[in-house]
DNA sequence: ATTATCTATAGATCTATAGATAATGC
DNA sequence: ATTATCTATAGATCTATAGATAATGC
């Protein structure tokens, strides 16, 4: 593998278990066995590099991301949609942790970023009106989907921090992948209610596959 | 005033200005024009400087937070509830952009931060259950109304970092407090379908009150 | 010739403390 | 006597580059 490879998967690597905050160029060209100066003749700076792994993640989202709209959804679709993107979130989970320090660092990341962000809000109305089409979900005016794709969005990418602060330990990597999928529970919460009753039950039923594991999270034994 | 206090509302100020991770003991004792000598003999450290503020900002919720089981809510009730939360979650916003880093650094904070989450939590059923009692919001089951109520603390704690990603801007401070209180916008969309029909309409019009004005965070005009 | 790598280091911070001095409260 | 403050600094990093050397591709 190229050099400039290695080190954006080092990188990655270092960046998903300490946090950015905690990896220096030092520290990751030590990880690497190379020098300091030859991780800087390949990138200007942490940020350059940050940079680039977010161009990978990006193209990762994009790739699975692509829904059809020339035709309606099936619930298959959506659970697809769903499992991909926390495998994505996952796969580049430094990123969400400190992205407003790094969104304040970089503009350009600011602007590409952004740009992606509406970008996805756009895909996530596109499975809800494939939804309603379908007549799984029962429909909505436009600008209650556009709130709804956008809490989506909310509970989508902070799944995880809300994960870590809810652990008593900081979040042992070995089950936490698992428990990430448990948000698909949380999304799928927030379609409840909308749900026609020919698809009420099988939805209900996939929705409990992802139930979290509340003996874990939640501290004490049930209150009233 | 002390200079204890002095050194807690100017951390404060810096902190929310620059980002916790921008501001060092050394820029603190000179916005304050003491010497770092002199910040170390009343706290410890930094991270000791933000578990005080940790302290101060739980106080505050605590202080408004209080929702009564003896009786059933109005909307007034609710619409307190969420001026006052938003209000907390400005005037300490520093401290959710770089939480995850401060848990992992502070063993003390983790654990209070944690407690603190759960008894949050514990309030937001309070209010569903005290909305639903009063015949406002359609009756759900136990582990529907705890999801919803983890989907309104992720939708609140987060509003405002997406707020930031989602300007061309780092985010104006000077209206960024007015497009915070747009979050109560994307709260109340989450209890828009379990509302019965003859609230509906009320709340649905307080709702309108907050809604985001689009053309400042989106970025172009609307694709079909 | 060009590309990749290493060595060595200047310059910039930042943290946290030791030790001296000043201010305050009995 | 105790509390508050300052001066000065050791020690630890980290970033980013200059300049030399090694490896590679024609």
């Amino acid at each position: 593998m190229k050099t400039r490879d290695r080190i954006l998967q080092t990188s990655l690597q270092l960046f998903n278990e300490q946090g950015e905050r905690n990896v220096t160029t030092n520290h990751i060209a030590a990880e690497l066995g190379i020098s300091p100066g030859n991780l800087y003749y390949h990138f200007r700076n942490k940020t350059d590099i940050i940079y680039s792994l977010f161009i990978q993640y990006r193209a990762l989202v994009d790739r699975y991301l692509r829904v059809p709209r020339d035709r309606t959804l099936t619930i298959e679709d959506q659970m697809f949609y769903l499992e991909s993107v926390f495998d994505g979130l996952w796969y580049y989970r430094f990123f969400h942790r400190d992205l407003e320090y790094l969104l304040t660092t970089d503009e350009r990341l600011r602007m590409d970023y952004r740009e992606f962000t509406f970008q996805c809000l756009t895909e996530v109305r596109a499975v809800l009106q494939g939804l309603e089409d379908a007549g799984i979900l029962h429909p909505h005016s436009d600008q209650e989907q556009e709130a709804m794709a956008l809490n989506v969005w909310l509970v989508v990418t902070n799944w995880m921090a809300f994960l870590k602060t809810a652990r008593a330990d900081g979040g042992n990597d070995a089950t936490s992948q698992q428990e990430l999928k448990q948000g698909i529970y949380q999304v799928l919460t927030l379609q409840l209610p909308y749900l026609t009753d020919s698809y009420y039950d099988q939805m209900a039923a996939i929705r409990e596959r992802y139930r979290p594991q509340l003996s874990r999270v939640q501290p004490e034994a049930e209150g009233s």
